[in-house]
DNA sequence: TCAAAAGTGTTGGAAGTACACCCATGT
DNA sequence: ACATGGGTGTACTTCCAACACTTTTGA
């Protein structure tokens, strides 16, 4: 029997999200997806993913072919759920480990879309390979649920954002305009957030004030009690994340 | 490649609870574990698991494992986290999906102690093979967390309770006293209990109502969406809960 | 001066907490 | 009668939703 055991085949998948502006302009849930270049599903389009080498560990994994196939580094990566029907692929026992991820519009840019990587609405997807259709639902009610409790939105966000792109995000993200007053207070409340001494200026009304995230404060228990890792430091600043008419200013009193 | 990915090994876990009495009579979270009986960590106490086949689902896996070493069949099952760490077994690489189960006092007879399978209190527990420390930690944290929000406390009990029994339940698992009165409320008011017409004679008070979860009501999601399977009725009735001094009887009015 | 978004104040209701108090039973 | 838990009443607080209102900018 573990002669059976080892038939099994062990695979990562990732369910990747990143907030683009719809036809509308309107800020959305979008997923980048892969075509099959092989069987089972040839052409079929899929999540990204691939099988676990021996000595990578499950996350490992999932950024290494992260990384292959859509050259994305997402600074918010979660395990999701094991998926592991016996008949989820046609050919053989397959049983994969799925993760979903978060990254920034200035780390979307980073997918190449092509004949063979595309961006999809969430709630607009075609018929995927195997259950994955299956498995981007219950990734998207995982974000939608967490994005109530937890500090995930930040995923989503720079170093420094004002209180109308927090709003942006978690109305995007849970599809329902949330009352501007109400949203301030319960953010400032948290504790989570705290002010700059700094606005932008160059929109064509009061310029809102920037905020950032306390630091000492994980940005979410990601997994199992990992000890927690030191806040990860974003990589990079935030270029051209508002209109280039705009101006991060120091607030002069 | 894929031959280095055949050489992973699948396994499966649980983490079984059950409420029993402690040295005060209280109730407590205790969890049955096995002995190991080969190499690694020979002789060890750790969680009941076992490698899956190629023909049996992971729940399927987890299922059988449970009945094979534990001879018991929880009614509320549900996957907890995969954990694939590099070096988490000393010989070979190993890949383990941990399950959580809940059952009531009367299925936990079914466990027969001796040599190699015995009860410890949760938070009590000796040094045990590979990571399951850590598994059991986290297993604990989401069924304390879980507690709060759902209504898994009905894994713990059978099929008429009273609201001081339900009580004990989430008093037991989140190790903390609830208002008598508030939680009442709080039970009456969420819609999940209806009472019935019966009573429990016997005790040396007022004689508690008896209470029964409303049908219809799925015990609790597990896992991605499934499609809503039939709450799972009870196997068998609940004898021996109560002291053999009371009687369940018909309310007159 | 006007439009637009930033930001503050106020109010009413829902839900949680603490605790006083009455009820029904066995001894 | 009285101890014991079952069960009800009530005041207080905290949180949230709704929405009126003021502030500050660019045009």
């Amino acid at each position: 029997m573990p002669a059976d055991a080892a038939a099994i085949g062990l695979a990562v998948s990732t369910v990747i999200f990143a907030l683009r502006p719809d036809d509308h302009g309107a800020s959305q849930v979008w997923i980048p997806l892969v075509r099959r270049i092989r069987e089972p599903h040839l052409h079929r389009w899929a999540l990204p993913g691939g099988m676990v080498r021996a000595d990578e560990s499950l996350e490992g994994a999932a950024r290494r072919n992260l990384g292959e196939t859509t050259r994305l580094e997402p600074t918010y990566l979660e395990q999701l759920y094991a998926f592991g029907d016996v008949d989820r692929s046609p050919d053989r026992r397959l049983v994969s480990i799925v993760y979903w991820a978060l990254v920034r519009p200035d780390e979307a840019e980073r997918v190449e879309p092509g004949e063979n990587v595309r961006w999809f609405a969430a709630d607009e997807l075609p018929d995927l390979a195997f259950d994955h259709n299956r498995i981007v639902d219950y990734a998207l009610w995982r974000l939608r649920t967490k994005m109530e409790y937890s500090r995930i939105a930040r995923a989503f966000l720079g170093e420094q954002f004002t209180l109308a792109e927090l709003r942006e995000v978690h109305e995007a993200v849970l599809r329902r305009p949330l009352d501007p007053a109400n949203f301030r207070r319960q953010m400032e409340a948290s504790g989570d957030i705290v002010a700059t001494d700094q606005v932008v200026t160059g929109g064509r009304h009061r310029p809102p004030r920037l905020y950032r995230y306390a630091d000492d404060i994980p940005l979410v228990d990601a997994g199992p009690r990992t000890p927690n890792r030191p806040a990860s430091q974003t990589p990079a600043s935030d270029p051209d994340r508002t209109p280039s008419t705009t101006h991060r200013t120091d607030l002069q009193d």
